[in-house]
DNA sequence: CCCCAACTTGGACAACTGTCCCAGACGCTT
DNA sequence: AAGCGTCTGGGACAGTTGTCCAAGTTGGGG
């Protein structure tokens, strides 16, 4: 069979964890799911992890790290700000519909990092670098725009994670694409109007 | 021992779910893991349910019945529709950081009805329900306080869910309840410049 | 008083789980 | 060609899982 080193394997396993958990749900990756979903052998899961909750490890900082990287591309600036904003949300809201899995997989994720030590801290991790993308992404806007926030920047990214994180559980749910962007777009007035001219 | 009615064991078992989830995560909710915390001989799960996935039906229900009762009390109007709004997601605040597990159980529960066909619809009513609630608490809201919204009642619901939900979630992961209060606070201010005297 | 339906219970089952071992095959270095 | 670390893969392990039985016990209605 093709030798795969045990570098790409670990990818490889992470990639199919990944894939198992956002089609089947977190009670289906097992590790033999997992290795069969890979096309590995079982015997290559402990070779490649110590254990189960190694992979689960790897497999958040992998999916956050995709996650902010595919929101990287962030501020798009048209007009004022309460366009660019909107302009941004739905850009950000194009890559969750695009890959909505991601976020099954982040549910289940932070569902199961709240119980295991092993993964402690992990999901809280995960939620300030949100903010952290937030905060950075609000101040670029800003800056653009030429206005200045009337609330402190972290307490603002605070508020987006928290629209962004409903929005995304609500279609997760219900599916429906266009609530979710007239939620968006309504915030995004919102949020606008908390901005002075500087 | 102690004979019980079936539908008595059944509320037992249920809440002896609820209990294991909230404390250790869904992965933990084994029938012999219910069943010990209920204090009944694991034959009794299946002399009432004929599945786990009864169980979990109902559980469900019963969680978002509960979880529904508990925000009856509702609408408490203060001065104009900003305090009253800000006082009402207050009152409902406290009664989830009076019970975090309540919103513990719901993550997985929601997690795994996106895969159990058997639990498929349960979610979607589950939000359906939100959003009703969400919609008389603002009309109730809006005629005690004698303004009107300027948007469509359905829509500011599902932005009123999307906004608990997502507070919700940063505070499991967090556990910051000031920021929360903090992050509720600015959403009450700015949904009530959505209104207009009528 | 007795009997039948409702309830209890320990044990068993097959399937599945995470983890581990070990003999073998590969391919890079010498 | 020979050696050696890297990777393969089948099989096995002990434990856990959901589910089910068949034999017991109970208490209220005839």
């Amino acid at each position: 069979m093709a030798r795969v080193s045990a570098a790409d394997r670990r990818r490889q396993l992470v990639e199919a964890a990944f894939r198992v958990i956002g089609a089947e749900g977190f009670a289906a990756a097992t590790t033999r799911r997992i290795c069969a979903e890979a096309g590995a052998p079982v015997a290559a899961f402990h070779y490649c992890f110590a254990s189960k909750s190694e992979l689960f490890v790897e497999l958040t900082e992998v999916t956050v790290a995709a996650l902010r990287d595919a929101q990287a591309g962030g501020v798009h600036v048209v007009g004022g700000i309460g366009e660019s904003l909107r302009e941004t949300l739905r850009q950000w809201w194009a890559t969750v519909e695009a890959a909505p899995e991601r976020e099954v997989v982040l549910t289940g994720l932070t569902h199961h990092a709240m119980h295991e030590p092993s993964l402690a801290g992990v999901a809280r991790r995960q939620y300030e670098a949100y903010h952290r993308t937030a905060a950075t992404t609000l101040s670029a806007l800003a800056d653009a725009c030429a206005v200045t926030w009337t609330l402190p920047v972290e307490q603002l990214a605070r508020m987006l994670v928290v629209v962004t994180d409903g929005v995304t559980i609500a279609y997760l749910v219900d599916r429906d694409p266009d609530a979710a962007v007239r939620t968006l777009d309504a915030f995004a007035r919102l949020l606008a109007g908390l901005t002075s001219p500087s």
